[in-house]
DNA sequence: CGGTGGCCGTCAGCGTTCTGTAAGCTGGAA
DNA sequence: TTCCAGCTTACAGAACGCTGACGGCCACCG
């Protein structure tokens, strides 16, 4: 498990070092933060730990300039104590979690654990494709921030198609997945469904592919 | 907050019950090991007390098979004065706190706060959110000093949400996590609750995502 | 012991939004 | 051109959530 430190204060980031190097991660360090986007944008890490307060480029510029960039790695964020607007705005720019200065290391650990775990796992929670951002916490699919404010049902066919992207989906299969049992063989509900989601997101996010089924468009 | 206690002791159980639930927890109990397993394998609870030394299935044992199975709700561990090795054994099987019997109930009551904070990534016992300081050791919100008066049912909902902010969580999940096992599955309580909590704090504090659920407002 | 007041779940009614259905239309494939 | 899968639109019933009123329950108090 390889991680980077993005933390200016030397004593902290060697606080960091010396645990996560116990707990079997190999940490990278970086103190400045456009060093730091630069090597969280170049390189792969299994997890990102960042400080908001970095010196040349700020933190919050940086993960979203690797989110827009389309770099999903886990970032926890640093943040000092009762700046809770930095936590939101942390949170909105893409951060998977968050932990308030000053922390018990073993928190960091436990936390850093789980996002990696996350992460591989199918289950992570925010999830890139085009331009959209869907997140499974707040049930949100966002552009830029913005949410597209889709329904329960459109947003369950947004996430089912993002979980099998690549594939073409049949509608049954489809009907099967998002509708309890009680559905009608012969109904167009899926097909008005995907009218609706093409109206909010846009004509090309899903495919058709006549004869077949649908799948997420080229590019998402 | 929900708090799974697995304890065969009748006494003890019914000591932490009162103390837990006087503490604004809502308290379920199993009395053996199969069963407390079980429970904390399939429902989600926010903190669990475990005694070590259960019938049918082994404290430890539990613990290791909801670790091995990905569950990372924070354990506190009971354990009999002087058994050393057990605690040994316990924090390497994943407990995240252990307290040795004869107890303080206002440790366990202490302990299970701090899990339960540290587990959302909060460092301290009072919480800002907005313009609101949420205390909960004396179970108030004030705004600028001032108290607002919460009812401990209103406070239970706002402490939940503010636990889990970022996130959108349904009504189901709120019932689950601040009423007693013995709710009543169609009911308007907590839109009832969530009005009244509005009325308080101002109607922008709790979000409805219509069909999903509810969640802290932006900004909150 | 009876009265009072606060808490809180239930209920009925209402406005809003969601969503499946139906009916007619379009456009690509053969 | 024909045909049919898929698209579009309108609509009505269902689902959802909000509100105000009510009453049971319990703690407190005279």
């Amino acid at each position: 498990m390889r991680v980077l430190v993005a933390e200016d204060d030397d004593r902290i980031a060697e606080t960091l070092n010396v645990s996560l190097t116990k707990a079997g991660f190999s940490v990278e360090r970086e103190r400045d933060g456009e060093a730091a986007w630069f090597r969280g944008d170049s390189e792969t890490f299994d997890a990102i730990v960042l400080d908001l307060g970095l010196p040349q480029m700020d933190g919050l510029t940086i993960l979203k300039r690797w989110r827009a960039a389309g770099r999903l790695t886990p970032v926890l964020i640093l943040t000092a104590r009762g700046q809770w607007e930095e936590r939101v705005d942390g949170i909105e720019a893409g951060a998977d979690d968050y932990v308030v200065k000053p922390f018990h290391v073993q928190e960091i650990v436990a936390r850093l654990r789980a996002l990696v775990r996350r992460a591989n796992g199918l289950a992570s929670s925010r999830i890139a494709f085009g331009k959209y951002l869907l997140d499974l916490r707040t049930m949100e699919v966002t552009a830029d921030g913005v949410p597209m404010d889709l329904t329960p049902q459109e947003f369950k066919l947004v996430s089912y198609l993002v979980h099998r992207r690549g594939q073409v989906i049949s509608q049954l299969e489809i009907t099967e997945h998002i509708y309890n049992q009680d559905y009608e063989r012969d109904s167009n509900a899926v097909e008005v469904l995907v009218a609706r989601v093409r109206k909010r997101l846009g004509a090309d996010v899903i495919r058709t592919r006549r004869g077949f089924g649908y799948a997420l468009g080229d590019g998402y």
